[in-house]
Order: structure tokens, then C-alpha cells, then sequence
DNA sequence: GATTGATTGTCAAGTGACTTGAATTAGCAT
DNA sequence: ATGCTAATTCAAGTCACTTGACAATCAATC
């Protein structure tokens, strides 16, 4: 009948140790695939098959505990963070008024500028969100520049925005883009309130 | 000495034509890509050969008119949206208004759902972002999986965003943020129309 | 300390998406 | 037609990944 019933005595968390390798194998996958690797690749920088590996990934088999110390040190990420709750359910869904806000340090950020997180900081995300809001005659601290992408939409109000060395005037419904490496800040040149939903990631490859 | 000096008449705009091609199947690519379809697949559907298709999206070759035609009615786009200028003003800035609005297959993307592109195709970018309006009692198709991560903010309406086993009723100013791989879909509840800002990396890269 | 048994790990063959090149066909000017 | 260019196809090739059968490893038991 059965082929096989050798794990007799393992049945009661068969189900859920393999949902965890799962897991495990879908955030080393993620992991891989945002630094640019391909299988082969990271497989021979950690000294494995590749076969091992797409199994691993695929929660087929979980990998003995120094084959995944090379792994994670491969990528550069430790193995807790492998292993960190998922944020789940809860994590998904955030309701207007109900996400964290943040006061900016002025010196860093800017004046009368808050940040309402909408991504919450979590080491499993890659893109990082907010809504700026900025109170009237706001502006933010002198130029940024980083690696990565910009994405933002004008939710309210009216901005003035520098981007490398252009400037543009932005009224509610106006949207940008633009490369993180560009130096860019911005100011509230409205009368009122001016919020704008931020996006960026942070990874460049 | 030279192999070919065939293209003799035409030295002059080789180059600019050559990059030009190049951009209509950068779009059609990402076109493709974003519907989740395979090149054998839109092969299928618009009736030609998939290496063809390969050709074409890296500009080997320039797809004839009737070809290109029959593309563009699979992809539920229009010609002239492919070669629309992606400027902007400086490629940055878009205005309300002023952004392209994509009519989508009904059967691959859902009811009444139609898409303001928010971030221009262009080869390099990095996010994609788009304005979901769903018409009241639209809904989108089947549940999308695919390697990446999502937020987006309800700008108006309400909607119900079904995530993994979850559901969600969400009002204007919601936002959320999940992980692509988690199957996902969304209904507009309201009787109004309702639009999302929505944000996603891509897969692979 | 060998024997058994499960499980990690490897090799090699298989699949699916995409690309390339040679051969064919359709368009079009002469 | 005739000849030439450029679009299109077919079949073979590549690349990333997956799967299954076998080998090595480790741990518990006799």
C-alpha cells in the first residue's frame, strides 16, 4: 500500500517542520536573488551542489548546520535573521491613522517634517516607505544621496522639489521618479500641509 | 576587406533607428513581463513565432506593422502608447492628468481595472509603479504570484485585497505591504470607483 | 566497534524559458 | 518577372533551475 512508513514515530510536526523549511529555503531564495545570484554562483561560493541548494530552497531538505552558516556568510546576513518571525497576517495591512509615526530629528531631516512609517522596519523588506508630511514653509535637510530608486506620489499640498539641478513645482496628483544617486530634497511652498507618499529600495544591482 | 558594405545607402541613421527599435521591445518586453506571460505564450496568442518575439523585444528585428498590431492588441495596449516619449519633464516629474493610461485585457488582468503608469517604461528602472482604478464592482483576475515585494495606498474608495488566505477590507488612506510570492487579489466593494498607488519591485532583477 | 537507518549531499539527466543562426518567405523597387 | 532586402520560421543551443537515483555521513542501537 504505503511506501513508506518509516517516520512512524515523527508524524505529529511533520507538516509544520516543513512548512519552517520552507520558509527558511524561500528567504534564502530571496536573498540570493536580490544580491544577483545565480544558483551556480552562490553554490560555488559556498561550496555545495547546485542541486543541494535548489532543494534546499525549495524546502525539500534542510540544510545541516554548517552548510547554512556558509550560506548565510556567503550573503552576507546571519542565520537568526533566517529565522525571524515572519511579519504575517498583522504584517500587511495598515490603516490610515493607525501607522507609527515618527519624529524627525531636525538636524538630520529637516524642519517641521514627519514620517509616517508604512513599511515597518523589519529586516525582511526591501522596499522602505513612508509618508512624508510636511508642515508649511517645511523643508528637508540639505541634499541626500544613496543607491537605489525613488518613487513618490504628492498625496496634498504643494512641493517644491530639487532633484540633481533641475527643480519642479508639484501640486496634489503630481508624481516622480528618479535615481537615488541624484542629490534631491524638497520644501512646502503651499500654505498648508503637504504629504507625500515616498517610496524607495535601497538595493541598486 | 569588409564582409558587408551592403547597407551602403543607409549609414546615416543606423545608429538612431537601431536604439529606437531597441526601446519599442524594451517595452514590449516589459509589457509581456508585467502580464505574467511567457514568451511562448504571447507567441501563441498574437499568432507568431516565439523566437521571433525574441528578436523583436531585443531589437534584432523590427516587427512589421500587422505583427506589431496583433502584439500590442494581446498586451491590451496601443500602438502609439509604445512609442510615446518617455520624458516627462527631465523623466522625472509626471502630472496628474498627464500620465498614460493602459487599457487592460480583461481576461489576463480582470474586470474594469484600468492602469496609470506611474514610472515610464524605460530600461532602467528598477520599480514599477502604477494607479489601479477599479470600477465599482471590478475586480482583478485570478490571484498573481511572483518573487518581489508590493505596498501600495489607497487613494479613494473602498476596496476588499485578498492576500494569501487573507482578507481585507480597505477605505481610502489604508496601505499595505506584502511579499509577491503570496498569491493575491483585490475587488472594489465600494460603489464608487476606487484607485490604489501601488509600487512593486520585480522579480528576478 | 560494527550495523542499521535515516538524511545530507552529489551526479547526471531533464525541463522550460529564452536566444541564435541558417534557411525560407514575403515585400517591394527596378 | 527579377533581384534584393528584411521579416519570419525551424531547429539547435544555452542558461537557470529541478528532479531522481545513487553515494557519503552521521547517530543511535546491538
Amino acid at each position: 500500500m504505503n511506501k513508506i512508513d518509516t517516520h512512524t514515530s515523527k508524524g505529529s510536526d511533520e507538516r509544520s517542520t516543513a512548512t519552517s523549511l520552507l520558509r527558511l529555503g524561500t528567504r534564502l531564495k530571496l536573498s540570493r536573488q536580490t544580491r544577483g545570484l545565480t544558483l551556480k554562483a552562490l553554490a560555488d561560493a559556498a561550496n555545495c551542489s547546485e542541486s543541494l541548494l535548489s532543494k534546499v530552497e525549495n524546502g525539500k531538505v534542510s540544510p545541516s548546520l554548517p552548510m547554512l552558516h556558509r550560506l548565510v556568510e556567503v550573503l552576507g546576513t546571519n542565520i537568526g535573521w533566517m529565522f525571524e518571525e515572519a511579519d504575517g497576517e498583522e504584517g500587511i495591512v495598515f490603516r490610515a491613522g493607525a501607522r507609527p509615526l515618527i519624529a524627525l530629528d531636525p538636524l538630520r531631516r529637516g524642519e517641521g517634517i514627519s514620517l509616517e512609517r508604512v513599511i515597518p522596519y523589519s529586516p525582511g523588506h526591501l522596499l522602505q516607505c513612508n509618508i512624508h508630511h510636511i508642515e508649511a514653509g517645511g523643508e528637508s535637510a540639505g541634499p541626500i544621496q544613496h543607491a537605489g530608486e525613488e518613487v513618490g506620489y504628492l498625496l496634498e499640498g504643494a512641493i517644491e522639489l530639487m532633484v540633481g539641478d533641475k527643480t519642479f513645482r508639484l501640486t496634489t496628483g503630481d508624481s516622480f521618479v528618479f535615481n537615488s544617486e541624484l542629490p534631491h530634497w524638497y520644501r512646502n511652498v503651499g500654505d498648508e500641509r503637504a504629504s507625500i507618499f515616498w517610496v524607495n529600495t535601497p538595493a541598486t544591482f
